[in-house]
DNA sequence: TATTGTTATACTCTATAACTATA
DNA sequence: TATAGTTATAGAGTATAACAATA
């Protein structure tokens, strides 16, 4: 048995554990996002669709999220004209999903509410701290994009 | 008109947008909690009454959720026994919520879970900002914190 | 047969509105 | 009257299982 005591609050001695900030801060990334009218999930959809257009089940495996979840998730963003949906006349089963201009406008606010929410708690860095605060979230982005290159190949 | 031109996939030359970053980061803490069983609103339930016990409506402002959303979240959780309703005898109105010893033991499992992740994750990183990416998730707690103390009081 | 996407169904998180109990 | 919390209800995101269409 390694642990020490049980009971302690939370390890004083470091400022908090990362899973739990990323927690935190997924919260007040989602309600920023209610200014756009987006859901996270949304917001994760559009994200990647503004890289490139895909396939339905390439969307699914690079969200990590099911394919009844793709077509549930897309639905709504076509209702809103947000997305696209065109059939790949190659392979009649496949979908391509295309952003549209609006989903693009849309996306680019979302980033906007986002960032400046983002701002806003960054705020209470020391002034010092602040922007190395918010280019270390931007530099997980990288490291992200191998992970789920690393997911996607291996599954 | 400051826009440059429309159409561009992701503005090249900076690594990313924080909020993306989060967004997609918050996906994968999510799958990790599922190993503990939990899903990422009841993480930061159980997360924040680890650093104690709250009324219910605290819970909520706190959590920037609506008061029937931490019934519905709560009830869950007293169900598998990882939080205790314990009436308040001085203001029966009141009902403090606090994590059971149990509850505390699947937080420090998912966090465990999470932590893990999240270093796979950071594997991808170049070796010397391996930890300064982690450290730097970590030092928002700070500013998160100062963030929904501002909000609580001012609501 | 295998693959792509959808439908059917169910569970959780979320909110607003209305209600109960207590102050 | 005002406050704390719950119940009622509805909508979104999620998954698994079963299905349709196409390869």
């Amino acid at each position: 048995m390694t642990k020490p005591r049980r009971r302690e609050p939370v390890p004083k001695e470091s400022p908090g554990l990362p899973g739990r900030a990323v927690a935190r801060l997924a919260k007040r990334v989602e309600l920023a996002l209610g200014f756009a009218e987006l859901s996270l999930p949304q917001y994760r959809v559009l994200a990647l669709l503004a890289e490139g257009s895909a396939a339905s089940s390439a969307l699914a495996s690079r969200l990590a999220v099911s394919p009844p979840s793709i077509t549930a998730l897309v639905d709504g963003l076509v209702a809103r004209q947000l997305v696209e949906r065109r059939p790949d006349p190659s392979d009649r089963r496949r979908i391509a999903l295309v952003l549209t201009d609006k989903g693009r406008r849309v996306l680019t606010d979302a980033d906007a509410a986002v960032g400046e929410r983002l701002d806003d708690i960054a705020g209470y860095f020391p002034p010092d701290e602040r922007m190395r605060a918010l280019d270390g979230l931007r530099l997980w982005h990288q490291a992200l994009d191998a992970y789920r290159d690393a997911r996607v190949r291996g599954a």
